[in-house]
DNA sequence: ACCTGAACACCGTTCAAGT
DNA sequence: ACCTGAACACCGTTCAAGT
């Protein structure tokens, strides 16, 4: 007869690679308790470890949300070097549409890649390098639509327009700050987005 | 001689009106602690109350950050009706300005505003009607812009796609993102933005 | 009406001890 | 080498009790 059996009950001693099954239950964890309230203690308790095991294998809390980020912002390269889904319109839109769906579709973890959890204190060299490799597939992109090499002022400055814009609207629109129709769906956003921009700069370049 | 000085000791029973007190005193440990950090038990300790009494003013720690949050959105608010510093340029570049500008001064109060802590769960009345101001006076701004009325579609996916990229941006900058020259100054990183989208936008619209 | 202290269920993290 | 359990210093929150 079991003792307590707190939903993951432990009643061996230890198991083969923790390192991943921990990131996995991190990952499972987050999406359904948010960022805040994923706690190394619930983690542990949900691979069924002590709640001190995952010091073996992660310096911290903070490591561990590191390497989950980490893991995003590759994902999140891959989904912008795949562009799935935006048929065969312009390649900003596509990109962009690409990037929005990844954010919407994880919520949770995108906040992560972005939050103050991770601004503060020195960052993870792993999770420095997936944030650069998600930013140059985004500066690669842009360098093929200006038809300019990666690398030139040109460039540099427009992927940083492009990326403000897009994470700002991902953002927003994960706070729940946007309020849109019921059905909305990503294509809404960007493309109602896109066409501000157009108003926006019209504006601008016509003199007063 | 005090007992244990826990450097803000109480010896007195209570005070006059806890509530501002404690809100000013949670600004104040934002700033210096960040918005993970920020602890109902900490902000008691620093007004010198009992870890309890706030829950005599505020509903619980949630309630708290929401009516600091709204503090912020008021800010922003009367920042970009201000739109202070920005000389005589463009009122796009003006607006962006100001709004960047309390960004990166209030950087932990503006993670808050926009950050995972207030996503979740009901919102505050207060907080949703100081979101609201904050976001009609980006779209006054933008209505006298292209001179059309607040609330036509043209203004709101204007508006749509300034606060995306203004929010965008500050948001980088906040994290960290954004590898800039030492010295920086606020005026870099909006006019490089700026000068990116006329680029990005130049593209889109040549044909292929 | 307002504040306090004890108490409960949680945290992250350290450390000696077990296997 | 890897994992556990006890322990410490923290949390948010509730509740009976004090003023």
């Amino acid at each position: 007869m079991a003792k307590k059996s707190p939903t993951h009950a432990r009643d061996t001693y230890h198991v083969g690679n923790l390192a991943p099954l921990l990131l996995d239950a991190a990952r499972a964890l987050l999406d359904q308790a948010g960022p805040n309230r994923l706690s190394l203690r619930a983690v542990s308790e949900r691979v069924g470890v002590s709640p001190t095991a995952a010091y073996h294998h992660y310096a911290n809390r903070a490591e561990l949300l590191g390497h989950l980020a980490a893991q995003g912002f590759r994902e999140l390269a891959s989904a912008l070097a795949a562009r799935d889904g935006a048929g065969d319109s312009h390649p900003l839109r596509a990109a962009s549409l690409a990037y929005f769906r990844f954010a919407r579709r994880n919520p949770a973890l995108y906040q992560l890649m972005f939050g103050p959890e991770l601004a503060a204190g020195e960052m993870l060299p792993e999770l420095r390098q997936a944030r650069e490799e998600s930013f140059g597939q985004l500066k690669r992109i842009i360098a093929e639509l200006l038809r300019l090499d990666v690398g030139t002022p040109e460039v540099r400055s427009a992927a940083l327009a492009g990326w403000s814009w897009v994470h700002g609207l991902a953002s927003l629109a994960i706070h729940g700050v946007l309020q849109f129709p019921a059905g909305a769906s990503d294509d809404h956003f960007v493309d109602r987005a896109l066409q501000g921009f157009e108003y926006l700069f019209q504006a601008g370049q016509q003199p007063d």
